[in-house]
RNA sequence: GGCCCCAUCGUCUAGUGGUUAGGACACCAGGUUUUCAUCCUGGCAACGGGAGUUCGAUUCUCCCUGGGGCUACCA
């Protein structure tokens, strides 16, 4: 097995092509073939220099490891050249000296007559002499003599039997004016030359899959094998594209989206395992994917999962990755956190809530500088806390912490429980006042998990100076 | 217009000639000895329509409808 992807530089990666990225990946490294990148710069208007190396970081980000490549298609011109002057020679091809405008016009009037529309062949008959005489100083193109009245039959991995009659199939245009191959003969020689077993590519190639087998057929090969991929819709319906909003996969690394998530997510949008499960690492997928199991129609792109895929994977990272990642941004805001021997307890609270790691410095700030208590945040309707209970509240919860020698988290939580029984108070009209003192915030770890990590001195200090 | 592809809850999807059509996300309601989050329980919610095949079709066939793609010297 050895597959390929193969992108136009465009400057960004979109999400679409990165799934198609990973199946081809996946369906590799499942076989323990080769993965390769080709890069299919033959549009010149596209070209952007730095978008090679970006996608060459995009594969190495993803953890798609390129065996071979990247293959630059502009670097070989030449050989597309050839295998043009190939076809040429054996009269499968030919030479069009047709211009833009009398093209324009051809097709304008096509439409008009309700025709599709098609090359007219005007350039066909032109003599083998007169084609070469003329193509010494005129510019032209090389198109494909697509044959008639054929019927092209074909066999996707994903869609099954395809049939397509060859009379509505254009004469494709395989070199350009200006000497570049089209995407149709570059894809076809270099697959062919470079050993490619199977393409994997979107959906929207499925109209041009006839003129690519006769291509091959043409050339005297056997065709690769294929298998097309439903697209990824917008919300709208239609295909994904830039002006959906965030399509590029830079957009979701930069939101926060871990390697992981992302890779999972993109995965099972179109491809399930059959089993319920649906978190995935990486070498879970490699095992289990399989080209049987992608469906047929195209899939929504949803973020609405992706959130959610987040957080599972935040919760499932191991603690010590979890606080190398959060602890240089904290320390960015909270030098303390640099030498803080307790960094790893305080990052345990804080990993079964957080989202993105760009939230840990918010979510941690009162561990490092005592917080601002907003009075109104003390008392709570829900807890049953009123605001002239308070004074009495914090009596309480400074001479009991005061009388403890244990401060561990289980010795703090009995004994305010006890407490708690022994003023006729309810657990939350204790504890709710104490989190708002020591965090400052509507929401954060439990009082009992904060007190523990914030030592006994911290907490008794916070609890004072709220009421003072 | 022509050609091609597709069609199960709002979304991602499982599924079989006979199922209470399953799961997940989202949403709603409860619970988890304090909030938030996590977690748990429950709820809402789908086979586009019409013929045919069949004892029986969501499932097989055809048509329709709907959606999508392609129709460049772009990929």
């Amino acid at each position: 097995m050895r597959t390929r992807f193969a992108p136009s530089p465009t400057g960004y990666l979109h999400i679409g092509g990165l799934r198609t990225a990973l199946f081809s990946y996946l369906m590799a490294k499942k076989e323990k073939g080769t993965f390769y990148l080709r890069i299919e710069d033959t549009d010149r208007e596209r070209h952007i220099e730095e978008a090679i190396d970006h996608l060459k970081e995009m594969m190495d980000w993803a953890g798609f490891k390129i065996d071979d490549g990247p293959y630059i298609q502009s670097e070989r011109l030449e050989i597309y050249k050839e295998h043009a002057q190939k076809l040429m020679d054996s009269g499968k091809a030919y030479r069009c000296f047709c211009s833009k405008d009398r093209l324009d016009e051809m097709r304008k009037d096509q439409e008009k007559r309700k025709q599709a529309p098609m090359y007219d062949r005007t350039c066909v008959n032109l003599s083998k002499e007169e084609s070469e005489e003329r193509a010494k100083s005129e510019p032209h193109v090389i198109r494909f003599l697509v044959p008639r009245g054929e019927t092209v039959e074909f066999n996707d991995h994903i869609r099954g039997n395809v049939k397509f009659k060859t009379n509505t199939i254009d004469d494709q245009v395989l070199l350009k004016s200006d000497g570049f191959p089209t995407y149709h003969l570059a894809h076809i020689v270099d697959d062919h030359l470079m050993e490619t077993t199977l393409v994997i590519r979107g959906e929207e190639w499925l109209p041009s899959l006839p003129k690519h087998i006769l291509l091959f057929r043409a050339f005297g090969w056997e065709p690769v094998e294929y298998a097309h991929v439903p697209l990824l819709l917008s919300k709208g319906g239609g295909k994904l594209s830039k002006r959906d909003g965030d399509v590029s996969v830079e957009k979701y690394i930069e939101k926060g989206y871990l390697r992981e998530v992302i890779i999972n997510f993109i995965a099972m949008l179109g491809w399930n395992p059959g089993t319920e499960e649906e978190v995935f690492s990486m070498e879970e997928l490699i095992e289990k994917f399989s080209l049987e199991r992608v469906q047929k129609g195209g899939a929504i792109f949803d973020t609405a999962k992706l959130d959610w895929l987040q957080g599972q994977w935040m919760r499932k990272m191991p603690i010590e990755e979890f606080c190398n990642q959060i602890q240089p941004l904290v320390v960015e805001k909270y030098p303390d956190a640099n030498k803080d021997s307790d960094f790893f307890s305080k990052a345990t609270l804080i990993q079964e809530r957080i989202t993105f790691f760009s939230e840990a410095q918010d979510m941690m700030g009162y561990f490092y500088e005592t917080p601002k208590v907003e009075k109104s945040l003390l008392a709570s309707d829900k807890q049953k806390v009123k605001e002239e209970d308070l004074p009495k509240i914090f009596e309480i919860l400074i001479s009991e912490l005061e009388s403890m020698e244990n401060w561990t988290e289980e010795d703090i939580k009995t004994k305010l429980f006890e407490a708690a029984k022994a003023n006729e108070l309810k657990n939350g009209q204790l504890l709710w006042p104490m989190r708002a003192a020591l965090t400052g915030l509507p929401y954060s770890p439990g009082a009992f998990e904060v007190a523990t990590v914030l030592g006994k001195d911290e907490t008794l200090n916070r609890l004072k100076s709220v009421i003072g």
